[in-house]
DNA sequence: CCTTTAGTGGAGTACGTGCTCTAGTATTGC
DNA sequence: GCAATACTAGAGCACGTACTCCACTAAAGG
């Protein structure tokens, strides 16, 4: 009898069908992208779609989970010593760099609109949570070294953080003078105009 | 013969289609709303909806020309004298203040997802020139009067205050917690600090 | 009054969708 | 070699969609 033939084969061709939605949701938004789409450009057929992911919602929330889990990777190998500051703006880098890749501020725009599917919409608010958690602390020690003002509660400044980050994410996303390279510095920048002390 | 009964109750039925749409899209976003689900919404029939809207797309349109001409008006109407920089935080309050209707973050951020349509794309691309051409003369004189830094051209400032306008709308609509009322405050203050003469 | 027509509703239609089913192939253990 | 099974492809299906068509009403000239 013959069992699993390859489990690297199965697992190269569920990351070539991960990375064809990628760019389909990217381009086209997730409900505007048909699974036929999706095969088409990874040179499939339908049948062989269905048994790797036995839902297209299945598929979006398996691509949702790796940015979960990378999140979650990175805030767990981050360096506890140093200036709690550098770290956000390290994530903030972080960030850019993986929006280097052009489908991505797409993507994050298309995925967000997505809702209505509990399911989705749980993935979404897990994504967000990690992130929010993973920031939060360094927020916390940031403010009691006297690095960032007090005068907003370490979770609303957190948030403002991530608006920024969103509002970034989005406008690479629309606006193609809008690079993430170019803007990189002017990100660190207004988050740390953002979390300064001084009063203007 | 009988010719245009009452134009009012056409423009008024109108908009009734243009409210219940509304609704529709930023629950279900713009793809996951049928026409029949508008047509519930607003009380009539489908035959109804195509009287008064061609095409489904073409209702869309038809709400983003309204949002893209408040816009204009809104500019147009805008007083001359005073301090620059208070226009800017003007117009912060009056977007915080439209979207105290809990629909409109839902909406932006659905509509904003709708891709690969040109002419929702060209819609979209002209609200957002308007929007960007209306701050943008005041960040000038805002600069020119000592108001603003000058380290950043004022094509990218204005750039960067639509950034931290599009990440409070998207918090809006994805953060229960995080709302126009509260927040206005902070957003303000975070454009001023984003737009601040002194180095941080 | 009758005629004309903007306005209205809803059954009907053509089509694209997510997904299933089946037949066939490659690859393994024996 | 042979049997068993993971894997693959694509035709086909049930269903929901945007949109059409037609019968009907109400209101305004003449």
């Amino acid at each position: 009898m013959a069992r699993t033939v390859d489990p690297e084969k199965h697992r190269a061709r569920r990351l070539l069908i991960i990375d064809a939605a990628l760019t389909c949701f990217a381009e086209s938004g997730y409900a505007g992208t048909s699974t036929a789409a999706i095969c088409r450009r990874a040179g499939i057929g339908s049948g062989t779609f269905f048994h790797y992911f036995p839902t297209k919602q299945s598929l979006l929330l398996a691509i949702l989970a790796l940015g979960t889990d990378e999140t979650r990777a990175w805030f767990a190998a981050c360096p506890a010593d140093g200036s709690p500051i550098a770290v956000v703006e390290a994530y903030l880098d972080h960030t850019s760099a993986q929006m280097a890749d052009p489908r991505m501020p797409g993507f994050v725009r298309a995925v967000g609109a997505v809702v209505g599917e509990p399911e989705v919409d749980a993935a979404l608010d897990e994504d967000t949570r990690v992130l929010q958690d993973g920031l939060e602390p360094w927020i916390v020690r940031a403010q009691e070294a006297g690095e960032v003002r007090t005068d907003l509660p370490a979770h609303d400044l957190t948030s403002w953080v991530l608006v920024v980050l969103d509002g970034f994410l989005g406008r690479l996303a629309t606006d193609a003078a809008f690079t993430a390279e170019k803007q990189a510095g002017t990100l660190r920048d207004a988050v740390r105009r953002l979390l300064a002390v001084s009063e203007v």
